[in-house]
DNA sequence: ATTAATATGTTGCATAAACCTACAAACACT
DNA sequence: AGTGTTTGTAGGTTTATGCAACATATTAAT
């Protein structure tokens, strides 16, 4: 691109940039009328109801059937709005993880409400590029309909690589891969021409857990996957920050302590197979599982609470390092190994009080109980982003030979 | 705020974005034409023609006075065009470092180059806020004429210390302040009703050295600043990331190694007083200077270099993690401090290649050889950037009953 | 029950600013 | 001198917003 935000706005850009607005703010409100959305975007009550015209005309919006008093005992004088919402059903946009043990497949609406979802176990270091986008791709596309297929406005894949904003993977170690164009490889499996984006899955997961909830949508948000590895994402005023190579909040990869010998990360002290080795160690099962290490530490067995505490020791450094470079005021932990920390609050605390000094802010931490499915939404997610900004398909009319300007 | 990036665009905001787009990219390129300028904002000729009218009106912006021919025996067919330039002492602003040792002002015009400057000796910790606030305004002011200053567009202060965005300081431990409000303390000893903007040295280093660089406006810089205390900021695609509390790179806070025995963060492995304390004890010279530590470096004195290696060694660790977690491009070294990595380049490199994995890009590294007035010049630069936004005074006409809305 | 007050949605008109087309001007090249 | 090319400007068109007015729907008060 030439000049980032220094592109002037001409006409029609102008009826965009404000239809895009009254669709997020009805994304994010939920239900407006015309005289509230005039107030929330500045405008005229009267500019607001073309624009609404011409957003009900795409089939975008629609008057909502009147509700039961919305909050029985408090009205306000004069004439009551009529509300308007989101088109649930106007379109639909596909999210697909290609994990390194599943693939799994979400289908969203306008609402970001999620409407099927698919999984299917699968065995990624063994299977080439090309045929595991055309298995995720015929997953996500078996439940719907043919004739439904030119409502979907985008496809979003996730998967465990590290790959730069055009989906372009450098490296993905977990599946074998590299040097290879995600989002080309699937654009071309794909029956349809929509817009399609791929994620490193952490950062996936970090969209999908903020995407369209006003509380993250100020401030900077650090988000933690731990399972077998560990992945992070950083939310920065609900925007997720790629960094220049999309690497950004790989915090798995901190380096903790320098004593002699093999030098250690995050990765490999606070990730599921650390956890899960120790305690085979100790347990008396035959083969012990996490949910008995949880049962374990929560019945205060002192093998099972001495591996915790040093998870949680580990875990309070990572964080403290991670909030001294980009000081996150609220941090998320996912992943299956995240249900430690409910039981290890107080010591994650602790450990975080005694390593940083007195005058720095404690970030609030909280975990984050969505299924396995966060991935595949979170790359849903992101095309619904992008269907509710300028870049949408649906202004894309004449500025085809837009890419040649260098 | 309500709403970020949910308002609307009306008409008068339109042209005020192109103006603004417009002094950004004269101000980026130096010397355009009209229509270079419609190519460079996607406007039509004649739109650039109306816009440029209106900011010569407004005396921001002159036709050039004719040049030599600006690239002799390269011509273009055609009538050439009217080059354009900002009008450089149109207006100008203020910056003001309250250092620990001293206190330094800028004075910048429109083109951000260096008008005047002025430094003075202080000792801050024996200080009260108002006090210094009163030294630094009077030293800004004492070089400027009655006739001048109601060309000035904002003041900018820049002082170690934690603050937020609107200049409230929650901590400054090397000045002994807390909880005062420096923005407003400005504000109210200033003559004259200009915006203020206080920020964290290290951040105003940070926005001085990358302010205006086409180099640096796209991508993440990581900015550190090296003296007795170890400071950063970060620059995102241009802009400062001040994180959630103003605390984002901080990286002199970055805890290094777990070693039993007091903790130690990198501040106090590569700042100005550790090496010192070091060189001190092995220097033949009674009051040795940085100077004579590098120069014996240089010489490959063996004592000197050990504490050199150390600090490289450090100095690699800090930035792997910083980089692990915004995954920045480029690195920049400020600071007295940063003369040493000159003679440690292959030995930082070294250990940065062995503690990172190999698939991990490697940042460029570089030194900014700005003197000391970094700090006060990168204040000043905020007002600049203010002014050429939507923020800018210029615009501020009736939306005075603005900030009631909650 | 009637009236006043208030907020909403809609309509017609004014306005602002961008776009398009055309044209004169200024240069390079033949 | 003539042609081709690019620039700056002027006049007219388009589009979306703002403004003011009005009918409408509801609550509160008399």
């Amino acid at each position: 691109m030439n000049d980032p935000a220094l592109t002037a706005s001409s006409h029609r850009r102008i009826r965009q940039s404000n239809e895009v607005a009254a669709l997020k703010a009805l994304h994010q409100f939920g239900r407006l009328s015309r005289a509230e959305l005039a107030r929330k975007l500045r405008l005229n009550r009267s500019s607001s109801g073309h624009i609404i015209a011409s957003l009900t005309a795409d089939g975008l919006v629609r008057e909502a059937i009147e509700d039961p008093p919305e909050l029985p005992g408090y009205a306000r004088a004069g004439r009551p709005g009529i509300m308007l919402e989101l088109v649930p059903d106007a379109i639909f946009f596909l999210g697909v993880e290609i994990g390194v043990e599943h693939i799994s497949t979400v289908e969203i609406d306008l609402g970001t409400n999620i409407v099927s979802t698919n999984v299917e176990p699968f065995d990624g270091p063994s299977i080439s590029v090309e045929a595991a986008v055309d298995r995720a791709v015929s997953l996500a596309l078996q439940s719907i309909p043919a004739s439904k297929l030119e409502r979907c406005e985008g496809i979003g894949v996730s998967t465990p690589a590290q790959m730069d904003k055009h989906g372009l993977i450098r490296l993905a170690p977990l599946l074998g891969w590299r040097n290879v164009h995600l989002a080309d490889l699937v654009r071309d499996a794909l029956p349809l021409r929509v817009p399609v984006l791929a994620e490193n899955d952490a950062n996936a997961f970090a969209i999908g857990a903020t995407y369209g909830r006003s509380e993250a949508h100020s401030g900077v948000t650090l988000f933690l996957v731990m399972e077998s590895g560990v992945g992070g994402g950083i939310i920065i005023d609900g925007n997720l920050f790629r960094g220049a190579n999309g690497l950004a909040g790989e915090i798995g990869h901190l380096i903790i302590g320098d004593a002699p010998g093999p030098r250690r990360n995050l990765e490999q002290l606070i990730g599921l197979e650390t956890i899960m080795g120790e305690y085979r160690k100790t347990s008396a099962l035959d083969h012990p599982t996490f949910g008995n290490f949880l049962a374990d530490v929560q019945d205060r067995l002192p093998s099972a609470v001495s591996i915790a505490e040093q998870w949680a020791k580990a875990l309070a450094i990572g964080l403290v390092q991670a909030c001294r470079i980009i000081d996150a005021d609220r941090i998320v932990l996912g992943g299956s190994v995240a249900a430690l920390y409910p039981l290890m609050t107080a010591r994650v605390a602790a450990h975080i009080h005694a390593i940083q000094e007195s005058s720095f802010p404690f970030p609030s931490i909280t975990v984050n109980d969505e299924g396995t499915l966060g991935s595949a939404f979170g790359a849903a997610c992101m095309l619904h982003q992008r269907y509710l900004s300028l870049e949408s398909q649906r202004f894309a009319d004449d500025t085809a030979e837009l890419e040649e300007l260098e």
